[in-house]
DNA sequence: GATTAAACGGAACAATCGTTCCTGAATTAG
DNA sequence: CTAATTCAGGAACGATTGTTCCGTTTAATC
């Protein structure tokens, strides 16, 4: 019989990750791939197919990842406000200490290849309908508990919060390090709820 | 004497300007540029040093342009709050049309090459510094002038705004084309004003 | 009309791109 | 052992990249 498998598939797409979320795909070579997840050209070809495949699996199981986190702590919070602010307290913490200044793997994605590449203009997609989903879910609870003002609709709460999100991550990809900016952003954001 | 120059170098750059905001840096190349542009290489060489240069040019002209609009329009303005909810129902408006879905050049150039590029950075830096102003400066008018809010400070209001308008743009980028989504976003922005 | 410089098209550059293929060593199961 | 399969490494592919250079044409000034 064959010989096992020596590398993690599972470790090589998330450094993967890594690598695609800093430079982009485009400025992603095939050579820094294969320098980077430390595993030769062949292996890397007959793995994951092509660069792109390799980028979208990547891209999918960032998405996982970043939604599970979000998702769960939405889900078992008793404050859903509060579990709200730590989520965008944590996203600036992370925007501050990020010292090669990522951003977020899915909306840097967005920007760069959504609108040239169908099959990641879908995840993109995806990932929106989900938050949206996820975020509202929260909202509604919220609102129920007394946590959250009534004052406007949970879904048109949810797209605000979203569209903040993506805004701060943006704002981080900028470089952005003064903490208070982040700071009167979620000040701001969290007077709405 | 010499030969007087035969085209437009401003409306070059205007040219220069549509294919990067259309395309990214990366994803447009040197023959993209002569077909577009309609000029030859050599001259293009000639006229504009190399790519980057090019499009750090092209760039620096969107920002005058973009900012000169929102600046006038909100120095001008006699009732700030509805002037804000104009430039945003504009970015909407522009996001819906746009059947090629650029999205916002300056965000766009943001995510893919502030980190990577100084040049860029500082431009990209500048244009926030100048947003944060030209808001902070027109919410404090609005605030005299009882249109807006005093329960916020101008300048959280100010990078608030700014933060939900990159949002939109990324949020364009993305393709979405459900006006809803835009008009809901904006909703909860201007229940803070 | 001579001079000067700009614009042009296109050839050509070296470098890098993503990808394929080959070789030989390594490791596993029967 | 043998057979099977994966590994690493690197050579090599054609295509495309950004850029330079050259020869010719065009036009404006003197």
């Amino acid at each position: 019989m064959a010989r096992t498998k020596e590398f993690n598939e599972a470790k090589a797409l998330d450094k993967a990750i890594e690598i695609f979320w800093h430079k982009g795909y485009n400025g992603t070579s095939a050579q820094d791939l294969v320098t980077y997840l430390g595993l030769s050209r062949s292996s890397l070809y007959d793995t994951f197919g092509d660069k792109q495949k390799l980028f979208s699996k990547s891209l999918q199981r960032y998405q996982l990842q970043a939604q599970n986190t979000v998702k769960e702590l939405l889900e078992k919070s008793e404050n859903v406000k509060e579990t709200l602010l730590d989520i965008f307290k944590q996203a600036v913490i992370e925007s501050l200490e990020d010292r090669i200044t990522k951003g977020c793997f899915m909306v840097n994605s967005s920007v760069e290849l959504a609108m040239h590449d169908e099959e990641i203009a879908k995840i993109v997609k995806d990932n929106s309908q989900t938050m949206e989903e996820v975020f509202t879910n929260a909202v509604k609870k919220g609102q129920e508990s007394g946590h959250i003002s009534k004052q406007l609709d949970a879904k048109v709460l949810a797209r605000f919060i979203f569209n903040n999100y993506s805004g701060i991550r943006v704002l981080a990809r900028t470089g952005e390090r003064d903490k208070q900016v982040y700071d009167d952003i979620v000040k701001a954001v969290f007077s709405v709820l």
